[in-house]
DNA sequence: CTTGACTCTGTAGTGTACTTGAGGGTGCAC
DNA sequence: GTGCACCCTCAAGTACACTACAGAGTCAAG
């Protein structure tokens, strides 16, 4: 007989099956787990084999984009903190509020770079060989981001 | 006599005092031309001093906001290639054109991130403590980028 | 009961992006 | 002419984020 009664779901993943789902190396998994990016999973008691529910692979693709977005594992520990640490629900508010801005800042850059590289590639004349009269350097090298 | 007739203003700036301008290390400018991120400076004639224009500083703090936008070296390499390589001004387009779609996705994972940050804020009662109601798991381990 | 894929711990190596240090030369004010 | 801040090269060290390896145990199939 199964425990079907259980509130949660017993954890039933291996770490190379969270690893595959999630794309990640195993190796990966455990060194976020040292980092404290992921919580200590339980144990087969028997083997000591890590088993991980489901949950954890949306954890770890989430570790995924927050990278792929410029957040450094530290931070997005913090992200993810915000629900584990000895915080209240209000503090808790303003750590995310502190993010957004960062957030916010990140992504006005990103248009201002997009803005500049589209102006280049528009302006670019597809014929031309001549690189001089290409408006790169002045999109690039001209500043577009906050100055100061 | 200076010579006022030359078509450029010849660089007057040593690499302390770019170092200042552009707030950053003056080891990070021998390192960024050592990686090929600058060019190589001319040089007083007696000393070997690096002499930089002025447009350095806005190349370097070019270098700086790719970075945080979470472009490696290599990649931020490649937008300052754009103008100095073997290139037809095609060509360019083409490659600014990668970069754009590049960028384009960073933003977009970024805004769906300050969604879920947004609506995590929103919905935590500043005055519970009970964490447990905050909205926070689902919006951070529920997954909200791209999906496969 | 062996074979092979998988897991464990612990340590060491890799790539990126600097940063520091050694050992020395330069430039200018006093 | 002697400090002192600045510059030079080259080599080594640091922090971050993995990644690989050694040596050993586990598990399921045949």
């Amino acid at each position: 007989m199964i425990d079907m009664s259980s509130s949660r779901p017993s954890p039933t993943l291996t770490i190379g099956k969270v690893a595959r789902r999630a794309d990640v190396g195993v190796e990966t998994i455990r060194f976020y787990e040292r980092e404290g990016l992921l919580p200590e999973p339980e144990r087969d008691p028997s083997s000591g084999y890590r088993r991980y529910p489901e949950i954890i692979v949306a954890r770890l693709q989430f570790i995924a984009r927050a990278k792929e977005l410029g957040f450094t594992l530290r931070e997005t520990r913090e992200l993810l903190d915000l629900r584990n640490g000895p915080a209240t629900c209000g503090s808790v508010r303003a750590r995310a509020n502190e993010k957004i801005e960062g957030v916010r800042r990140k992504i006005h850059d990103l248009q201002r770079m997009e803005e500049a590289l589209v102006a280049l590639a528009d302006e670019c004349p597809a014929a031309s060989n001549a690189l001089d009269d290409c408006p790169i350097l002045a999109a690039l090298e001209g500043g577009f981001g906050r100055e100061g």
